[in-house]
DNA sequence: TAATCTATGTTTAGGAT
DNA sequence: CATCCTAAACATAGATT
């Protein structure tokens, strides 16, 4: 019978098994190279997307081509001292995300 | 009063109206990024992206240190000819995300 | 053990402010 | 023009197969 204990607690931190914690990467993974997917037809914006899994294992997801993106993005001066002006804005990179 | 005209249908196609398009590119950027987060939160991965919008303005979200990963990527030999084990997997470049 | 299922939690389009 | 609101669409944890 369908009877699934539900109850998905929203985790803020680091799922413990690591069987479980697999499942979810995959499952989570998927649905943020959907997401980023959705973003680039719809808004029509180059998405790039470098993902290393704890066991190093490199997954990635671009709608242009990576290595253009790539390097542009290293091409801008990240070093602290330039004070022109910068167009990297870092978003969420661990605030404003709960 | 609160009378929304709800309708949302799955659009596959690039959205038309500018202002309406510009709405929804933070809205999802923003999803995205909140997204990026819990994956690297909940499995302990490392995830980067890069997105440039319609009007060449950058967005990044990173967890660790993004030119650690994005130089990481770029040491991969991605050369057609090379037969060598890669282990970049690309997922979703545009099939299997419907 | 990967694929499916589904109840419930999360995201978001359209509207309002 | 950003930010809130809400119902509907979508994502997904846990269960089952």
């Amino acid at each position: 019978m369908r009877r699934p204990n539900h109850r998905r607690r929203i985790q803020t931190a680091r799922m413990q098994n690591q069987t479980i914690r697999q499942v979810v990467f995959s499952k989570r993974r998927f649905g943020l190279f959907k997401k980023a997917s959705e973003l680039s037809t719809l808004c029509g914006a180059d998405v790039s997307i470098v993902v290393y899994s704890p066991t190093n294992k490199l997954y990635s997801f671009w709608h242009a081509l990576v290595k253009s993106i790539v390097e542009r993005f290293l091409e801008e001066d990240l070093t602290p001292g330039n004070n022109d002006p910068n167009p990297i804005i870092i978003a969420q990179q661990n605030a404003n995300v709960d």
